[in-house]
DNA sequence: TATTGTTATACTCTATAACTATA
DNA sequence: TATAGTTATAGAGTATAACAATA
């Protein structure tokens, strides 16, 4: 099996991973990936929508939804009435929590026919291609 | 970083590529691997759905989208006439193998800050989850 | 003028439910 | 009856374009 195809089937259960922890909580993968960014600090919509790949129209949307299910708050940035700063409520916080435990129970399965030592090995190579 | 952490970051990344191969070819990621499970021979839908974990509307939505296109091909199973084989067109494999082509590039790129040594074991490690 | 968001609209992807045809 | 597929329909996700408010 080549490289390529290799990390294509992992990229596949990996995000067949994430959408099932998800869906159980009623999240997409897109309002799950705002969740983790917004965990610590807020940050506004231009910015989120850099790190999602997503415009301003597709960000709003997305931001909705997340307020609607009370993961969410936006608030106006004191520094620039222009922009709205997202915000993570409790709920949101625990909500993504509870799906990051089960995602890394998942993820610890998936690779759970590796070694402690090729595991290891496995996480510093795939995070060595990150930018 | 986690594993869990490394292995979702390079799913998203992969992901990405699959998407702006297809993007450019106007084929979606579902449409792609249609393309890679026909390649050789056809397949009847369900074996199709089972493969991309789409129920059997989707799947009909799928390749007609894809026959559209010139992708694809139905035609009824000579075994049980319900069931309706698909099958590449020329065109198929054509665009199917562009794709690979770029694919197999971009990811080249992605883990090309990897000694060979370790790209080699990066394909294992991953290879090795896979069911 | 340029920037940040929002809204209206449209398109794609996918699922559920009701249906047809065949086994 | 059970199975393979289609169709109508609905919902989510995302993009484009036109708009409003602020810088």
């Amino acid at each position: 099996m080549s490289t390529t195809d290799a990390l294509v089937q992992l990229s596949f259960q990996i995000q067949r991973i994430l959408a099932e922890a998800g869906i159980e909580r009623d999240l997409s993968i897109a309002q799950l990936r705002l969740l983790g960014i917004v965990r610590d600090r807020p940050a506004g919509m231009l910015h989120l929508g850099g790190h999602l790949g997503l415009d301003r129209s597709a960000m709003a949307g997305l931001v909705s939804g997340a307020e609607e299910r009370g993961l969410v708050r936006s608030l106006p940035s004191p520094r620039d009435s222009r922009v709205v700063l997202v915000e993570s409520t409790p709920r949101g916080r625990r909500v993504a929590q509870e799906c990051a435990r089960e995602i890394e129970r998942q993820v610890a399965e998936l690779i759970a026919g590796l070694s402690a030592t090729d595991q290891e090995l496995l996480t510093a190579l795939a995070a060595e291609p990150l930018p």
